[in-house]
DNA sequence: ATTATCTATAGATCTATAGATAATGC
DNA sequence: ATTATCTATAGATCTATAGATAATGC
């Protein structure tokens, strides 16, 4: 009846990944404090001394996985797209990558430090989409609509936003989007 | 050389005012996690154990902090000075009753329904700034955007945002919220 | 006498490590 | 033989409570 999980064979390689996997999916869902190493090991099904070997603490296996969320869709998503990507990222749940940004406040600060940059990757790439003087100021007020947007969800968790379907929010966010770049002072 | 503290008077209700406002700045400053009891006994200048006796757990000290802070701006704002009030208030830093909202991410469930509830009520007063049928969610929308800007400020941290004039912030953002909230489709 | 405050500590976690065990590849 | 994995536990917190102490008001 107890259907044996999949022997695997023994691969460090492999057993890494599935802990930063593991890692990613859990520091998204209940943050950093809330977090256990065990919870991790456990969801990886692996031993919990083995983050430690691999990773080194938990610290540094948080800064792994925030450093490789973001990358990942920065680098498949053009300029123009990346708005309406990373609002449908969000409201559809499946982005991890930001929402392990929107919870990862206050860790260390050499995690502060992988926030900050991965921070202004965004801000760099949705500076591209306005002429305005000011613009890495306003691709960093997108960037803060769009992280809000995960908060709200999540942390008020009200029905409007909550049942709303993305493309719609979308298009409601899109001409104030166009607004706040392209409006020359 | 030492000047003693000022020695109070023991007085229940004022310790329990103490603690309260302690616990603002400390959860608003680190979040619920990263903030221990004894920290805050010890800014409040109180016994750690009182913390237990007024307010019976962290969690419900927790519960009583969040729903005390966005009541006061809600009460004082006029709706259409809404938004501006939230943003200066985020970005000038002594927004403690938002910044409690911002680091309030998961903790149990009834401090969840108090945040559902705050929530609620500035997506209520924001819905009365359009006449646009699905004012609630545009409403929520612009709180998303709000929240964001403290969210980035915070955990991101880089410098554009930081170092900006709040004024600045504002004029920015008002065409695109006016945008967002008159907008029909 | 009442009750605000303090002392001391139980009990529950959680990260991290040391050292043992056992599966692999040469 | 090498090294991936596991067992057991040290050591550091942290919340919460039980019971003692002492400042107040009648």
């Amino acid at each position: 009846m107890t259907s044996e999980p999949p022997v695997r064979k023994r691969d460090a390689t492999a057993t890494k990944a599935l802990i930063l996997d593991a890692a990613a999916v859990l520091f998204a869902e209940r943050g950093f404090d809330r977090t256990t190493v065990r919870d991790i090991a456990a969801r990886a099904g692996a031993n919990q001394a083995l983050l430690f070997r691999y990773f080194g603490s938990k610290e540094a296996l948080f800064e792994e996985v925030v450093a490789r969320g973001g990358r990942e869709q920065l680098e498949s998503t053009p300029a123009a797209a990346l708005p309406a990507a990373m609002i449908r990222r969000l409201l559809t749940g499946d982005g991890q990558s930001i929402a392990v940004f929107l919870r990862a406040a206050h860790s260390d600060r050499a995690a502060a430090e992988v926030r900050a940059r991965l921070g202004d990757d965004y801000t760099r790439v949705l500076a591209t989409l306005t002429d305005a003087p000011d613009a890495e100021l306003r691709a960093e007020l997108v960037l803060a609509w769009v992280l809000g947007l995960g908060l709200v969800r999540e942390v008020a968790g009200a029905e409007p936003l909550r049942g709303a379907d993305p493309d719609e929010v979308v298009r409601l966010l899109a001409p104030a989007v166009r607004t706040l770049l392209e409006r020359a002072e």
